[in-house]
DNA sequence: CATTTGATGTCCT
DNA sequence: GGACATCAAATGC
């Protein structure tokens, strides 16, 4: 995965990723779900500017943002345009199932990685990963081996921006951490 | 099934 | 002190 895939406006970033697979250290799966956060974006945590935790996400497009959510779960971001990244939110297990099972406790296939704070805690990312290119290893990646139908919907958790439709999905995936709403946008 | 609650880092006012 | 891009367990229908 080259960085100039990531030096593109977030919301087509985060709807082109999915279907493709992630792993970290061998560890990960196809993406089912993402969101777009932009620097414009009052969802955002760059919205306010830059800050000690957020540094990464001004940093070059093609890295990674990790940072601590309530207090106790990690998320990871890919870095696009400065100030701009996507969160990954759910993924369909594919790659190293024993070492997620193991660092998730005995769990239903389904819940390893969906929802964000699974995601990392299945794939081990901690803000050791902060900053680190998404290119090199830890990370790997694999193209979409099928045809993808991306849908799109309202972002999840948030009390800004909730009409901004940048919530994209792999229709009819089990692993999402949340089904698509009926009422959902559809791409554009 | 839905809603509530406890865990508690980092940034904000 | 309060808000927050969360999760799992407990509680109430």
């Amino acid at each position: 995965m080259d960085a100039s895939f990531f030096a593109r406006p977030v919301a087509t970033v985060a709807a082109e990723l999915i279907g493709y697979a992630l792993t970290v250290d061998g560890v990960g799966g196809i993406i089912v779900e993402t969101e777009a956060y932009d620097r414009d974006d009052p969802a955002s945590h760059s919205f306010a500017g830059r800050t000690k935790r957020n540094a990464s996400m001004f940093g070059a497009p093609g890295h990674a943002y990790v940072y601590r959510s309530y207090g106790l779960h990690w998320c990871l971001n890919l870095v696009c345009e400065p100030g701009s990244a996507v969160l990954l939110r759910a993924l369909e297990p594919t790659d190293g199932l024993e070492a997620m099972r193991s660092r998730r406790g005995l769990t239903e296939p389904r819940l390893l990685c969906a929802g964000p704070g699974r995601l990392t805690q299945s794939l081990g990312v901690s803000i050791s990963q902060d900053g680190l290119p998404l290119g090199r290893p830890p990370f790997a990646w694999r193209p979409p081996d099928r045809t993808i139908l991306v849908a799109a919907a309202t972002r999840i958790g948030l009390t800004r921006g909730v009409t901004t439709p940048w919530r994209f999905l792999l229709t009819g995936s089990r692993y999402v951490s949340r089904p698509l709403p009926r009422t959902a946008a559809q791409p554009s």
